[in-house]
DNA sequence: CTGAAAGCGCTAACAA
DNA sequence: TTGTTAGCGCTTTCAG
């Protein structure tokens, strides 16, 4: 047991460390932790007591440097503070970690320039591969990692990009079972808060919104589409504008879980009731959902489908290339309805059709 | 412009390229992005010329395995699940980008195993610093840590570990100023539902409260003390049990604010009323504190004062050891109390004390 | 099947 | 000040 002059510090062991304690070169060492089929079992055996002995592992840096995988895999998503997002991050990093990859996050809080920042930083990380779950992308930045020939996956609603896949993320199905479902229990009047226009999944789930109206028979107001930010906050604001209006909607559909909690607010603080004065639906289905009050109804987006379909989609993109997985792939997700609580008959739907007064009655 | 004899991909431009470029040798190039102030301006210019030009960026994985600094910090949170965490994460995530360094997102979800294995990531991947987040450490992970040199800070009450530096959250006092509160309004009969008691954090918040009613001269009952989960789904569960119990509490205090959330919830399915039927109180104050229906009275712990002081921590025990930040610091965190609209009169506080007979019938 | 040796891209002595 | 050179710890030819 050797320590060194002064420090109390571990001998630091390392693969040379490991080759003479089993007796072997360096390069068998290598090859039996790598599991190349062609060791010698006996070394093999020796090699692994010796590792276990000296509670060896190897450097990540050193095997990075020379091999070039980092073994790292980028996460980038618009935003982490919505629970939407820990949710995916989680099933994320537990396919990653499990299959041997670190995951390095990036949170680009829908800033173009963040954005940009964070796909620099995965570049200089080298990593072998980037998720982009903020639905929503500039081209360039794909050029960027097709330059450095890192496999990409994202979110998107239609294929275009060469080098990448895509999972395509089916809005409408789910949208429109949200707006059969209102129009059904009599909803007419229906206002949709969407999420910040330069997502194009944002701008994708609102255009689905429109379409579906139409397909329900059902006329858009131009004053109920009202463009918020996925947040909290501007759910709240978002609703409280329509709280001005002098015409209300009866429904409102929201571009995420996260914006209708916020209306949820907005509707307690103006002493409305859901859904008894205005129906609500949001879009995700965090986990959170189930526990508002009254629990959301929702169009749930699976995070578990988006998150092992990106991990797997990227990991067979990085083999080495045999022409296969050449070919970008596209994985479609599915959307569906889940009626909780936050949808019922529009106020009045018996009684005929005066709603104004009332209105006004209620409104503080 | 070369290029590889079949593939499109880039030149691949390395310090050599630069270097040639720039018409310098390497280690100029080396020393100038570096920073190192004796080189000439001339030649500086040069190579800065050249690395635009080249769009050149350093290789992580080669500077690591060299300089021995890996700029990776490593997080670890115990559920990245539960919104007080992102919340902290983000802050996290952009003083450590700011100051050059990636971060490494671990996620124990209360199991030790996992924990274990976050720590070993953090170890191969040789962080140069971790910040366990987790509310509860078991010693031999620091000393894992310690034996190989790493700063660790972690969450705690009283200091012991040498080499490590502690953030030491007051819990008491936010939870006293709950108590208080309570008290005053004319609650007597308290509950409480825990986190997970294995989290040492967590039996603190609890033995906390426990004194804290001691000295607001309030007797607590042991079936009151409920053991949660800290999430949604043990608040609801915990607020049920309360409500099997043929004595109930007037008020019931949770150790985080999902906890809160989901005893909300609870209330709500057995139409019960916050804060008529009881008054609630949760803790860390989360964004969506402000959001719940009736938003929740909470005692804040800022996750903000939390993320600075660890990276701050971390970064100041890296220095190269001038003995100054030698010794294991020690940050004190505040909390307190933000009253919201989750807490108000016990019931039939004004018409005496038959409140039984009411609840029974009040029980679906 | 095994070992010796050549780097991966960079930093840090050491010389000039 | 600048350049030359020796590795960091590992993988991977290439002989044997």
């Amino acid at each position: 047991m050797k320590r060194s002059p002064k420090g109390g510090t571990a001998p630091k062991i390392d693969i040379r460390g490991v080759a003479s304690h089993a007796r072997v070169s360096i390069a068998t060492v290598s090859r039996t932790i790598n599991h190349v089929p062609t060791v010698d079992p006996v070394l093999a055996a020796r090699v692994w007591k010796a590792v276990a002995e000296l509670n060896y592992f190897p450097n990540t840096q050193a095997r990075a440097l020379v091999s070039g995988k980092s073994k790292l895999l980028g996460l980038i998503v618009s935003e982490i503070t919505n629970p939407f997002f820990p949710e995916l991050i989680s099933e994320f990093e537990q396919i990653a970690v499990a299959r041997g990859y670190e995951i390095l996050i990036g949170s680009t809080n829908y800033e173009p320039k963040t954005m940009e920042l964070c796909a620099r930083r995965m570049l200089e990380r080298k990593v072998d591969g980037v998720a982009i779950m903020t639905f929503g992308v500039e081209e360039f930045l794909l050029d960027r990692f097709a330059a450095d020939d890192i496999p990409v996956i994202f979110i998107d609603v239609a294929s275009k990009q060469p080098r990448s896949s895509i999972l395509a993320v089916d809005y409408r199905a789910g949208i429109n079972e949200g707006v059969q479902h209102l129009a059904v229990l009599g909803h007419r009047k229906i206002a949709f808060i969407s999420g910040p226009l330069k997502l194009r999944s944002a701008e994708t789930r609102k255009n689905a919104f429109i379409e579906c109206m139409r397909l329900a028979g059902l006329s858009v107001e131009q004053d109920w589409l009202i463009e918020g930010n996925h947040d909290l906050d501007s759910g709240r604001d978002a609703m409280q504008k329509i709280l001005e209006l002098p015409n209300w909607p009866t429904a409102v559909m929201c571009s995420n879980d996260m914006t209708a909690i916020g209306v949820q607010h907005a509707l307690f603080e103006a002493k409305l009731r859901v859904p008894d004065d205005f129906s609500l639906i949001g879009f995700d289905d965090v986990h959170l959902a189930e526990y508002t009050i009254p629990p959301l109804t929702t169009v749930r987006m699976s995070c578990k489908d988006l998150a092992q379909a990106a991990v797997s989609s990227l990991l067979a993109h990085m083999q080495p290339t045999e022409g296969r997985a050449e070919a970008h792939s596209k994985t479609r997700i599915q959307t569906r309805l889940i009626v909780r609580q936050t949808t019922g008959l529009p106020r009045h739907a018996l009684s005929g059709i005066v709603p104004r007064l009332h209105r006004k009655k209620r409104r503080r």
